[in-house]
DNA sequence: TATACATATGAACATATACTCAGGTGTTTA
DNA sequence: TAAACACCTGAGTATATGTTCATATGTATA
């Protein structure tokens, strides 16, 4: 008696895209370690570049990015805008690939 | 009464880069396509490569990265190589990043 | 209003990445 | 052993990406 064999599924090309889209915001050093910093607290642009040690054009660029994503939310207070993460899903996905680095 | 500060808490570089790392192998959509099959069941590369409709080449490299960075497991059977994810914390992983675009 | 400050933007450039092509390795079968 | 099959690999190429630099925009203050 053989097995019955699973359907294989495939993902649609756009779907696809679009999840290849989300981890890309991920990919990067910079932008982890910005995300990252993030996820616990609302940072300004200034303090996000001495944490990163880039420019802060280069965290300006990184950011837009990521607000076109909607990864990222910002508001402005005076002369600052300040950062953060609205999406809880986010912050955990965000983790759980830091954890999956941390403890294996 | 001010709010005691939260210590901003910086992800150091080496980390960041293998955070990066890890999400990059989830950042281009034909990868994407691969791992989706894969989560579910093990293939080989011939019918990856028609599942994705990129060249069995192209899927070889892939599976190469995927391979060198411990997300993919080949198993050789005879003339063929069927690949599986063993780690289920990466399927997982891979899982919410594809129900984060599904479901928003 | 003029100046300083904080951030954003566009162009340019160097590097990284994904794919194709040609050829190579490993395995089965005629 | 020769041919066929399945997969792998390295080189080459086109495109994407991250950064810096120069400049622009928005806001507060002298």
């Amino acid at each position: 008696m053989s097995e019955k064999p699973l359907p294989v599924t495939v993902l649609d090309e756009h779907t696809a895209a679009h999840v290849a889209e989300l981890f890309r915001a991920f990919s990067d050093t910079s932008r982890v370690r910005i995300l990252f910093a993030l996820t616990t607290q609302e940072l300004n642009v200034n303090v996000l570049a001495e944490m990163v040690g880039i420019s802060e054009s280069a965290v300006s660029h990184h950011l837009r990015g990521l607000r076109q994503m909607k990864l990222v939310v910002a508001r402005r207070e005076g002369k600052e805008v300040f950062y953060h993460i609205e999406d809880n899903h986010i912050i955990s996905l965000f983790g759980e690939g830091v954890k999956h680095v941390r403890y294996g």
